[in-house]
DNA sequence: TGAGTAAACACAATATATTGTAATGACGTT
DNA sequence: AACGTCATTACAATATATTGTGTTTACTCA
């Protein structure tokens, strides 16, 4: 590993520990020549998962997007942060999982509405009118009363 | 290292090399609980690289803003997604050996320009009249112009 | 301001990664 | 179709990283 500072090609390990619930690498390194120290991590390749909108265009998969859009879907609903960053991390796991490298933003909106709809069903309602774009009122209320009886489920919110 | 398909805590390398010119260095690793295979990447701590807007505003850097951005300008022009990673990559590159940690949007998009110029002109105009935000059609119509006088050189795109 | 968390540092015993060499397969280019 | 490049795999000898334990410092939150 080379030295960031001095770009000297041999650098020695001083010390190593697993971080991030062991998903990571955290090491210390020291350069052999101007023995600066610096900090590397090690971590499981990510390969680019790109996004197919309903027009056809492309782009990058963002993790933060997800998250802000359930934040806006869950505005109001005392879900905590940690909840809808659990859940964001659950779909974008679900769906690296298939081992393809693109998704439709229809799948991926199902996908989060699935995990959404056991956790708040207000908030599914509004994620599903936003990803669905119902067509109609009668298919929204449709969505609505197939809610309705699943009122008896426990609120997950933390 | 845990394992990114079981969760296994312990896995092994298998194989080791150096990459990017020695910057990182690439493992393979084995589960001891599934035995799948998967590739990790060893890499300097990235220092948070703030980015000032022409509001004063300052916000993250964030690589895959960059990317969609590219993406976006290079629409229908048959440039591999893999091209402009490498584009944002040696950006990003670019901007971190300054060792400044605060970048603004002008210097940024500048040095996309100065890249992407080389790749694919159109691309380049498109990009160009977002980020300069050209003040009127006269100078919109000088950047053409230069843009016209470098027909003769090759296409990058692969 | 005091508690809690995380990064940094040191040291020593043991386990594991690294490196060269070489062959194969996938992919993009000519 | 042939070529170059690079990821992947394998094997074996050697060098190096890992892990526990413990201390210090820095930063955040109550």
């Amino acid at each position: 590993m080379r030295c960031p500072f001095c770009y000297f090609p041999e650098t020695k390990v001083t010390d190593s520990r697993g971080a991030d619930e062991g998903n990571t690498i955290r090491r210390r390194r020291e350069c052999q020549q101007c023995n600066k120290r610096f900090t590397t991590y090690e971590m499981v390749e990510e390969l680019p998962l790109m996004v197919i909108k309903k027009d056809g265009r492309r782009e990058l998969f963002d993790r933060n997007k997800l998250i802000n859009g359930l934040l806006r879907a869950c505005e109001k609903r005392s879900i905590s942060v940690g909840v809808i960053e659990e859940l964001a991390v659950n779909v974008e796991k679900e769906i690296r999982n298939t081992l393809d490298r693109e998704v439709t933003t229809q799948r991926l909106g199902e996908t989060v509405m699935h995990y959404l709809k056991e956790i708040d069903q207000v908030a599914y309602v509004r994620f599903a009118s936003v990803y669905r774009q119902f067509a109609d009122i009668q298919n929204f209320m449709h969505e609505l009363e197939v809610l309705m009886k699943q009122v008896s489920k426990p609120d997950h919110s933390k």
